[in-house]
DNA sequence: CCCTATGCTGAACATTCGTTCAGCTGGCTG
DNA sequence: CAGCCAGCTGAACGAATGTTCAGCATAGGG
């Protein structure tokens, strides 16, 4: 089990051109990455791109499909077995790891689920089931309160986790600061649990600003 | 004060220009709207767009201005004046009927706000200072508790608020829900508002899933 | 040794892009 | 009425795009 993306031995011209992709399309888009850009990137002719993936949009697809198999692999071994109140937990954690490990791999998740292609909606739709029943759990177990709607509230946990991720460079612009250095990771982390242990608002009305 | 986008008296050509211009931009994003495209939309050559705008670069500045023009126009005068308290809840109010109200505004801001650019950086940062602001009043009142990291709680407020415009689409598919309707944005707004005046783990640690 | 399959390239293709330009129109000013 | 100017168009341009294709090299099996 690794976070690795790429082994040394698989650096035939073939991955060189997905990991080139990748990083274009990370960078800049889809619509924005050319053919030619990929090619060159890759250190290849523009024909031997189409030559293995057909067509510009086979790249983009097979982009696609070995991230999402990349993100499964390394997150769902996290969901069965042990205990699965530290399911979701454990599987953020991982999560961060890898965006930390992998560069660009936070940019390119963050286009996935944005660009509302609809394999960044079914994983984010998952990740708020398992959300969902972690916090069940929570509630079963006496440590978190009952919830009036615990789906809306998983999503709201799940937003705030991800947020470094899906909302990076909003973030870093309006608090200064810089995902790229654990400490703004854990300044994030450490504002949620207060957010979560104490209420922020103790009084009555629904009067949420 | 009116949240219309157009009067009827602003039919121009170079208006219509301008409104097919953001209609496409919203749906398909910058790179992926053209000058014919635009045109045709518009009912009008492709030369025009140019002759009223210099270059296609031109009209999306043109709408990036409108379009920050407007939403400063309809919230910045909410900040001003009577309770400062209720100035942010009063903003996010509006926001949401201009959404509402306007079609593919959200969409558009969602672009504008993820795409990086620097209007919607700036944007952003400007909710969030104003975010904390009020936020840091409402502790001076005593209906706040104190905030160890007073900003960066302030920005998950706003990113919870916003969500259902940032992140509509992924929210939309997670808990099949459809943001045009009225009701969807009330469930949402009880669920943050249980999330702010109820601590989710009343218990001790910091052990955020 | 030949011969075929594989990996790969350079040149070219048609299409689409943003932009330019000469010129048409209609209404206002002198 | 003459002149003119802003609004607007059709046709064309060069550049860039995705894709095709004939052909090069090389390694492996008969």
């Amino acid at each position: 089990m690794s976070t690795q993306l790429t082994g040394p031995e698989d650096l035939t011209a073939k991955a060189r051109i997905r990991g080139a992709a990748f990083a274009l399309v990370a960078e800049r888009g889809v619509h924005a990455t050319t053919v030619r850009a990929i090619a060159q990137r890759a250190g290849v002719s523009p024909a031997l791109v189409i030559h293995h993936f057909g067509s510009k949009q086979g790249v983009v697809d097979a982009i696609s499909t070995w991230i999402v198999e990349y993100l499964h692999r390394n997150t769902r071994e996290l969901d069965r077995g042990g205990d699965p109140a530290q399911a979701l937990q454990r599987r953020l954690v991982r999560f961060e790891r890898m965006v930390a490990e992998v560069p660009l791999l936070g940019a390119y998740v963050r286009r996935m689920l944005l660009d509302g292609q609809p394999d960044g909606l079914d994983w984010f739709r998952r990740a708020v089931d398992l959300s969902a029943e972690e916090l069940a759990h929570r509630e079963r177990m006496g440590k978190a309160r009952p919830s009036t709607d615990l789906r809306s509230e998983a999503a709201m946990l799940l937003i705030l986790g991800f947020a470094p991720v899906l909302l990076g460079p909003l973030l870093e612009h309006a608090l200064d600061v810089d995902f790229d250095d654990e400490r703004s990771w854990t300044r994030w982390r450490d504002a949620e649990s207060e957010l979560l242990t104490s209420a922020l608002y103790p009084g009555a009305a629904a009067d949420t600003p």
